[in-house]
RNA sequence: GGCGCAUUCGUCUAGAGGCCUAGGACACCUCCCUCUCAAGGAGGAGAUCACGGGUUCGAAUCCCGUAUGCGCUACCA
């Protein structure tokens, strides 16, 4: 059963394409985008484009690729709020007839002057409102000398103003310790403030989840609705996501966009599942969740107030959760994209599939993420394994007894009939008892040989899918080395 | 400097006055499984619930201070 209430349900997701979007944003998105679903509602997405100057090429791009990537898909829009600067320059006509906001002809350097001089005297940098109050002819001279207006927002002096926040409860603000804002920049551009406001208002959004640094916004905001005699949408507040510094979320701490992620091979299940964690909670137990279970169970009240810092490891984990829970072919088909992109050069192109497939069977359970896959599965598809001989006698070995023992094994596997891993095995085991070798160290020697490394699949499997013939070549090579190396 | 918000294991978190000698997860350690790795199983260590005062028969939970952190304080969002 659904109220009228949750049936009108409309949010936005409204990034700034000033950079490439980061895991904090991405859990706004995707926040707003269960809170929608949960209801019922609509998931709005706008650009705020209204910083010319700080425009980063691809942002939005990128934006769109990481939301659709996820599948936190929007019902309206994209709408551009560059494409809409009549409709801010309509209400702000009004602000000003209604004296709700006036002009305001200061230079930014006057401006910065004036900061910096407040600063100074440890006071609180405030616009000190020279502007609020001009006559009509002061005006019409500023106007007549061409010297370019900002449009400020002519707020109240005394009194205060409380909204309740659905996640932090009621929050007060005086407003004599806020100034006249910005509401129309000199480049006839709206601030995020009046922008903010009129659209949420026109595209009937019923409430506004955004992060935590938004907060100390909120009074200027109603105060706007308020002018405009507009009812204000309910307040939502989430918790920021930090880097390990604590510090918020920037390139210095690796990996931030979501594209990187997707490029280093995490699943989108698992990223939203793990972003949804931050910040959230189901109960005292529930880890993985679905995103059909997540759109079921969110809720505003289960919501943290604290920030989180991201923990890589934990996602990692996750990941490899959701790695091995994929089907076979599933995995296949993921993975294919990597080993394409990171297998070396020598190897040719295209890949055999039903090789590759063969190969992931060994490596799924293995990947913590898409990305360490072609180097797990890399000596597979090699044609020449490159090593430090020394490596094959690090079971404690001497040269000589290697080299018997690989070059007896070599004649061994050399008679074998069959070539799977249980007939491998029948021929391996046995021979580990002849040599009088434990099998570890026999077994760990012809890794080596096979592998170039200490730390692979299975032996019998990783020979049964290498094949005889590259097997029985890496054997005689292993001997080789030692041979030239004991010289 | 002002204002605001926050404060439970290293990290993510459970906890809405007695169920808490604080639960779960990641990471870490030990053991089991085992040809290595991974996965899996069983254990362990890890939080005087930031600190100090109240309120109460009883507080991680309510109130007040303090400290610390973060955010805002732009013609940035």
């Amino acid at each position: 059963m659904q109220s009228a209430l949750e049936t009108s349900v409309r949010v936005r997701f409204a990034p700034s394409p000033t950079g490439y979007p980061h895991l904090g944003n991405i859990r706004t998105a995707l926040f707003n985008c269960l809170f929608a679903r949960h209801h019922g509602g609509k998931f709005i997405l706008r650009i705020e484009d209204t910083d010319t100057a700080r425009k980063v090429e691809g942002a939005t791009e990128a934006i769109l690729e990481g939301l659709q990537w996820l599948g936190l898909n929007w019902d309206e829009g994209p709408y551009f709020q560059s494409q809409r600067l009549p409709v801010y320059h309509e209400i702000i006509e009004t602000l000003l007839e209604t004296g709700h906001a006036y002009s305001c002809y200061c230079s930014p350097q006057r401006l910065e002057a004036m900061r910096q001089e407040q600063a100074k005297r440890k006071q609180p940098p405030k616009y000190d409102r020279r502007c609020r109050d001009l006559t009509q002819q002061e005006r019409t001279s500023f106007e007549t000398a061409g010297i370019a207006r900002v449009v400020r927002f002519r707020t109240p002096l005394e009194g205060e103003t409380t909204f309740c926040d659905l996640i932090h409860g009621p929050v007060t603000f005086k407003h004599d310790t806020l100034d006249d804002f910005v509401l129309l920049k000199s480049d006839g551009y709206p601030t995020y403030h009046l922008a903010n406001v009129v659209d949420d208002h026109l595209m009937a959004i019923s409430h506004v989840l955004r992060a935590d640094e938004w907060l100390s916004s909120v009074p200027r905001h109603v105060l706007l609705y308020q002018a405009l005699n507009w009812q204000p949408p309910q307040f939502a507040h989430l918790p920021m996501i930090l880097g390990p510094d604590r510090a918020k979320l920037s390139k210095r701490h690796g990996a931030t966009t979501i594209t990187e992620y997707r490029r280093q091979g995490y699943l989108p299940a698992a990223m939203i599942n793990f972003l949804a964690l931050l910040g959230w909670s189901l109960d005292d137990r529930t880890e993985l969740l679905s995103i059909e279970e997540l759109m079921e169970h969110f809720s505003l009240e289960r919501v943290g107030k604290t920030p989180a810092i991201f923990n890589r490891d934990k996602l990692e984990w996750m990941n490899g959760v959701y790695l091995r829970r994929l089907g076979h072919d599933e995995f296949v088909e993921e993975a294919m994209p990597f080993l394409d992109r990171d297998l070396p050069d020598s190897v040719g192109r295209p890949l055999d599939r039903a090789f590759v497939s063969r190969v992931l069977s060994l490596i799924q359970e293995r990947a913590k993420t898409l990305g360490e896959v072609p180097e797990l599965a890399r000596f597979f598809f090699l044609s020449e394994l490159q090593y430090d001989a020394g490596l094959l006698l690090s079971g404690k070995l001497d040269a000589q007894s290697a080299i018997g023992a690989l070059t007896v094994a070599a004649q061994r596997l050399e008679e074998a009939a069959t070539w799977d891993a249980a007939a491998l095995e029948g021929i391996l085991r046995p021979l580990a008892t002849d040599l009088s070798f434990s099998t570890g160290k026999f077994f760990g020697l012809l890794r080596v040989a096979v592998t170039g490394c200490t730390a692979a699949p299975p032996l019998f499997q990783t020979m049964a899918v290498l094949g005889k013939e590259k097997c029985l070549k890496r054997l005689d090579t292993a001997v080789q080395m030692l041979s030239t190396d004991s010289n």
